[in-house]
DNA sequence: CTGGGTGCAGTTTTT
DNA sequence: CTGCACCCAG
């Protein structure tokens, strides 16, 4: 097929509804080099992107596994793999002799997806059997490994001088205590706290790619920062464990090695065909080492192609830098010495109604902050309406309400007459926007409560609300009975909040036991089986098999053929799996799901296992909570109204919109000031995170979140506001020129 | 509409 | 412990 029956074939694509716009088309056909792609909310990004993979394999031929296309999130990966088959299904009916290209074998997938499976794929021997942590794994691991936590204070306080010269990542709220630790009280934090901390220093190590001879060399807490971190990784490595950040690092190393020959230059198969193309979406939440990781990938044929929107990068507090996006072209410069490259902006919209364009178009120029230089890419265009949207109706409106619940209440009110008039056909086709969706008084809570009273369904996966489940109680409860069957340990643990929790279910337990003689039963049995074992000697079952035998007995086992009580206890085991293979400090062959008795006579599980256990895995639910599972491909079902983050709803669209929280000024304080101090240290010298002051990276962040909130919207966008909101205007209501919210919209 | 006192609640996320 | 929302007085 030839470049022009393609673009012919793609735009006669039913049900897509437009055709394919100039810069559109220069990303499709674009040849070799660097590509930059500038675009704005419903610019057609994904699909130009996808077309534009397409367009290698139908037009160019080039091989199918040649071609690595990665992108932020699972479910963007899922939806970008989605559309590359049905679009070639379709080309393929179009033209039978495509038949044979087998698209399947494209790279898609997020960075970390790619680099865990095609060092596995290749061997590579840096990465032989290792098990990659979650957060929550890296925590534990952590707090079990590293001598900063340990509980030996002879030890620990060689890490002494590492806390106050960090007060920005330790200084933070405590759940557990309800404190904030204080740098100038001479004391360390408590451990739970010191590990948290602790994994964001290390992640950012890795991610910012610093140079830890210079900071080891910068003495005092920089030094002790250094030895902490370096002894984590060893240990890390040691035991065959890896995170998220490491595995990145691992990726580069594996990249610079020989071992990445076949992996990068091919043997000229189908099988091996090299790397050909690396495109990329969401390249303005990319980070340092994932950018460096992207220019090795393509240093060979220089065809990288990076798609993304400098206004709404959002993931800062996880190392994202907008700067990769808005430098591209100096980074090309400065490592390829390409004098000049290819850059597209993609600028007309297609998904809003043009009044809605206006506003958040207007909404950002209306901060003098992100119009300084490096805060968006230079000479972007204003968007322009393209879609076939319209209408006389006001786009754009603000309620203002007298607190939160009334606001709830015109919302659930608003969303039943929605319904009623027909205006809309299904709950979902509203979405609830907020900075965070915990159901809690000022945050989702009202909200759940009002919709509740009007018997309108809602999807909130998010709230944190895991725990609070009556299975997980009683399962959980049911674990203690039997580990800890008189609370003994439970007693010793200093932090009232685990206490609590633990209590709790321990008594959703016993009422619900108290009708069901045979779990009852089984549990009490089991907890003295354990109490009579002799001293020192293995239980015999790890602590995973008694979570699953559990399960056996009514009502757990009616209730695991619920779907959703099933999924919640899924993500309950795999917590506690993830404690299980945390390998125990004191015998790394062992385990911490590896249960054994006290060395005292009839002390049953080990009083130390039993109090660590509280300590670190509960000490961590306990302050954090836990959220649902959520479907792998689908990002909210139908017949519900979804309540969404606005970091969720990034790359969706909603025929109505209503954000709420407009003066909320959350922002991760401690990513911003770690961003600071540690640039001295960057071995990156493209990085211009001194640029900005604190404050403007503070508002710069908070302008995007509001700007990603406001451009979901297709049909509609209704402002939630309560007093206390309007009568001092935050963020959300536009900058300091004459632009704001109450100019720009109408009341209702 | 504004200021002071009181009471509640405590961020976003990648396999 | 701090920041925000809310209430009530002026």
């Amino acid at each position: 097929m030839n470049l022009d029956d393609f673009i012919n074939a793609i735009e006669a694509i039913p049900g897509r509804g437009f055709r394919l716009d100039n810069n559109q088309k220069i990303v499709i056909s674009h040849g070799d080099g660097p590509l930059w792609v500038i675009a704005g909310p419903g610019s057609g990004k994904t699909d130009s992107i996808v077309f534009r993979c397409l367009k290698l394999l139908v037009v160019d031929k080039v091989s199918p596994a040649s071609i690595i296309l990665t992108t932020f999130t699972e479910k963007a990966a899922n939806n970008l793999q989605t559309r590359i088959s049905q679009y070639m299904q379709y080309l393929i009916a179009i033209d039978k002799s495509l038949e044979t290209i087998v698209y399947n074998r494209i790279r898609v997938d997020t960075l970390h997806g790619l680099c865990n499976d095609r060092m596995q794929e290749f061997r590579f021997t840096g990465y032989q059997n290792y098990r990659l942590l979650d957060d929550i794994e890296q925590r534990l691991f952590i707090i079990e490994h590293s001598s900063s936590t340990s509980l030996d204070s002879t030890v620990s306080q060689n890490y002494d001088d590492l806390w106050p010269g960090f007060p920005y990542v330790f200084a933070i709220f405590d759940p557990l205590t309800t404190s904030i630790w204080n740098p100038n009280s001479g004391r360390p934090p408590n451990r739970n706290i010191k590990t948290k901390g602790l994994s964001k220093l290390f992640n950012r190590i890795v991610e910012d790619r610093l140079d830890t001879n210079a900071m080891y060399a910068e003495g005092g807490s920089w030094e002790t920062l250094v030895k902490a971190y370096e002894e984590y990784r060893n240990k890390l490595f040691d035991n065959y464990r890896c995170d998220f950040a490491h595995v990145q690092l691992k990726f580069l190393d594996f990249l610079k090695s020989q071992q990445s020959s076949l992996f990068l230059y091919g043997d000229g198969t189908d099988q091996y065909p090299g790397v050909k193309h690396v495109l990329v979406d969401e390249y303005q939440d990319t980070n340092q080492i994932q950018e460096e990781i992207y220019f090795k990938l393509a240093e060979n044929s220089k065809n990288l192609c990076v798609v993304g929107d400098d206004d709404q990068a959002l993931y800062r507090f996880r190392g994202g830098t907008v700067d990769c996006m808005v430098n591209f072209e100096n980074s090309c410069q400065q490592k390829w010495k390409i004098p000049e490259i290819t850059s597209v902006f993609l600028s007309t919209n297609y998904r809003s109604n043009p009044g809605i364009i206006t506003f958040y178009d207007g909404y950002m120029r209306s901060f003098q902050e992100m119009s300084l230089p490096g805060a968006r890419v230079r000479g972007k265009p204003p968007l322009t309406a393209g879609s076939a949207i319209n209408g006389s109706y006001p786009p754009v409106a603000i309620h203002r309400g007298k607190n939160a619940d009334e606001v709830a209440e015109f919302f659930a009110n608003m969303l039943e007459y929605l319904l009623d008039k027909q205006l809309i056909h299904d709950y979902s086709e509203c979405v609830l926007l907020l900075h965070s969706t915990k159901r809690s008084k000022y945050k989702a809570g009202p909200f759940m409560d009002a919709l509740e009273n009007h018997n309108i369904p809602y999807y909130n996966p998010r709230s944190k609300g895991l725990l609070e489940q009556e299975e997980i109680k009683v399962i959980l409860g049911g674990l203690l009975k039997i580990i800890d069957p008189s609370s003994t340990a439970q007693r010793a643990v200093k932090f009232p909040a685990i206490r609590e929790i633990c209590d709790e279910w321990r008594g959703e337990f016993d009422r619900v036991a108290a009708n069901n003689k045979d779990l009852r039963d089984y549990v009490t049995s089991y907890a003295n089986s354990i109490l009579r074992m002799g001293p020192s000697t293995s239980v015999g079952v790890n602590l995973l098999e008694i979570f699953y035998d559990l399960l056996n007995f009514p009502p757990l086992s009616d209730w695991i053929d619920d779907p959703e009580r099933s999924t919640r206890i899924g993500v309950v085991c795999n917590v506690l799996d993830a404690y299980s293979n945390v390998p125990n400090s004191k015998n790394t062959k062992n385990m911490l799901g590896f249960l054994y008795t006290s060395s005292n006579v009839n002390q049953g599980i080990s009083f130390t296992w039993r109090k660590n256990f509280y300590y670190s895995l509960l000490g961590l639910l306990a302050s954090e909570g836990l959220n649902e599972a959520e479907d792998e491909i689908e990002n909210f079902p139908r017949g519900r109204v979804p309540i969404m983050t606005i970091h969720q709803s990034k790359g969706l669209e909603f025929p109505l919109v209503f954000v709420y929280g407009l003066s909320s000024a959350i922002v991760d304080m401690a990513s911003v000031q770690m961003e600071s101090d540690f640039a001295k240290f960057s071995r990156n010298s493209n990085n211009s995170s001194t640029r900005f002051t604190t404050e403007q990276k503070v508002k710069q962040d908070l302008v995007r979140r509001f700007f990603v909130a406001y451009s979901r919207a297709q049909y509609a966008l209704i402002l939630l506001a309560k007093r206390t909101e309007y009568t001092r205007p935050g963020v959300g209501f536009g900058g300091d020129s004459n632009w704001t919210v109450f100019g720009n919209t109408i009341e209702i």
